[in-house]
DNA sequence: CCAACGTAGTCACACGTGTGCATACATGCC
DNA sequence: GGCATGTATGCACACGTGTGACTACGTTGG
């Protein structure tokens, strides 16, 4: 009960106080078979009442582990990364590891410094999303045995351990899916900052696009910026062309969110006049007006499977695959035949 | 050059390489002035040829300081704790402080243990958002001498440090708004989840009805959870009344994006038929159709003033009073007046 | 009764870094 | 030349915890 009012007991304090010897605390509070169970539970009982906790930092360095994992994210306010971020500190917690997030800001530079700080703190694994750093970890990874888990990663580079979604199999089923509808133009707005992903993305549509027997118009294909800005400002582009689009693929919902905006600022109506289809299925497809249709991606598993990955790595285990989880079409509100055909 | 493949090299290593002590290397790198500008800079160099990292646990077991913070949130999911943990982060960066983040779930026996999990691992300060716990951080304050910044703080009982917006004064402009517009009978979506601010928000929602001689009436006083969802499910409830409100004011802008959705869903549109105000202003609220009408809080720079908060009760200072940020009305497309007087 | 043995606890060291104090050496002054 | 002064470096300890090796003691078996 006696609260020590300057600084935190230190186990020697709990040793003084129970008159044994800090090896002694130390192996009751582990619960160590060597010591006998009731001085154990005495050594207990008086480490609870002085309120002592076990400094984590010094158990580190003598274990050489910290159950510490780092997370590098371009940055948290996005609601992908953010539902992600949610699945890796679930499973994390649970397992009594903590977590550090640092953002990178899309700065290779700054997720290398991110990275480096989390070697020097000593963590135990790295999870790394949308990086755009290619080589950087399997340095590090080989130099000092940190493990490093990437998700969503961007950089052609094959690595090691990585969870990705199927980027390529969801938009061919996305485009697939306007196709049958009827559409035969139709725009991709893509994203000039996702490397990996969007050529991927890109690389579906061109697929569906060929095996329907659709040609390629290249003036179909505009530029955003993975967010709601930058499709507004893309399907502006769009509906300025002298033969518009019937429908839209976007590379994300963000984007499709702004293009949605642009639509309805133009008078026209979503899915009567345009169709529209997004990536990503944030929990706003199913808000926005009209709902919108949208390739899935489990974000949370993403996060919880890179967490378990990442644990099976730390625990020692190297036989670890790298994960490919399948994106599923939801078809909502968005997409409906073309005015042609259903006229 | 030559790379450490097992281990990563410790100052004594650095130490025997340049044929000098460990403490000699110590204070080169951290440029003592106690050592020669010449070895320092030879030592310099051998370290960052070995690639050296100092430990920064050993360090903080000796110094006492870790220059890490712990934070605290419900879920990171939420795009409003979301944007908050960001403007932390950026602060703490630049600092050169890593940032340990943990979800509560709001949950506050997941919130304490979050909290001593922090505590033991010697954390230098701790931020918790929408915290429903009281006395706790008190205790802790004032046990262990680590500060504590509560941002949002959902607790009636007064935190010493504390990063709040302006609740009633922020929902009395939106309120009064409505009733400039012809309104009067305006509901209010609650958040049963959200103790302290939705009860600020319900008192300046009670306020500007007085002050415009408007009649209080329970029955338009609804509660939802804070999320889309809940918003939904009130709002159906309002719109099943004999006499239903010609506009609603919501805890948040979540809250009326289900609303808004329901409103949709009957048919009825806004703001002809009613006007919404929601309360955050998060990106989406640009985005809606229409554009929501809502209340601005600041969100990132709620987190870095959090965050600059307490590196000054870090660094010692202890007069550090809260702080209490205005909130603003940002009038879009989604409130007009009522049918009734624009006809 | 003594040796062998198991049990409960202590001693001493390690983890990697920072720092007060002592020391060795060079320099300057009287 | 001896002594005070200053400078560059090494020694030893501290931070708080975990653990292998060792010891003291009580018990058992021959």
């Amino acid at each position: 009960m006696q609260a020590h009012r300057t600084k935190p007991p230190t186990i020697k304090d709990i040793a003084r106080l129970a008159s044994v010897s800090h090896s002694t605390v130390s192996r009751a509070l582990r619960n160590s078979s060597l010591v006998d169970p009731k001085t154990a539970s005495r050594i207990q009982q008086i480490a609870r009442d002085a309120g002592y906790r076990a400094s984590a930092v010094a158990r580190s360095l003598v274990t050489q582990e910290t159950r510490t994992v780092g997370v590098v994210v371009t940055t948290i306010a996005d609601p992908f990364v953010a539902e992600v971020v949610s699945g890796i500190e679930e499973v994390a917690n649970q397992r009594c590891y903590s977590v550090f997030l640092t953002e990178s800001k899309t700065d290779s530079e700054l997720e290398i410094k991110a990275v480096h700080s989390f070697a020097d703190r000593w963590v135990d694994g790295i999870i790394v999303t949308s990086s755009r750093v290619g080589s950087l970890h399997f340095k590090l990874l080989s130099e000092t045995k940190v493990p490093v888990v990437l998700v969503n990663n961007q950089h052609s580079e094959a690595s090691p351990h990585s969870v990705m979604i199927q980027n390529v199999e969801g938009s061919r089923q996305a485009v697939q899916h306007l196709i049958r509808l009827g559409h035969r133009r139709i725009a991709y707005i893509r994203d000039r900052f996702g490397y990996q992903s969007d050529a991927e993305r890109l690389t579906g549509y061109r697929a569906a696009l060929r095996h329907a027997g659709v040609t390629f118009s290249k003036e179909l294909v505009v530029y955003g910026d993975g967010k709601a800005e930058g499709g507004m400002v893309a399907m502006r582009t769009l509906l300025g062309l002298q033969d518009p689009p019937t429908a839209v693929f976007c590379y994300n919902d963000m984007t499709a969110l702004g293009a949605l905006r642009c639509i309805h600022d133009e008078r026209l109506q979503v899915p009567q006049d345009i169709s529209l289809v997004g990536f990503d299925d944030l929990f706003i497809a199913s808000y926005t007006h009209p709902r919108l249709t949208t390739v899935r991606q489990p974000k949370r598993q993403l996060g919880q499977l890179a967490m378990e990955t990442l644990l099976k790595l730390m625990s020692g285990q190297d036989s670890v695959d790298s994960i490919s989880v399948p994106a599923e079409l939801v078809v909502r509100e968005s997409t409906a035949p073309p005015r042609e055909v259903s006229e």
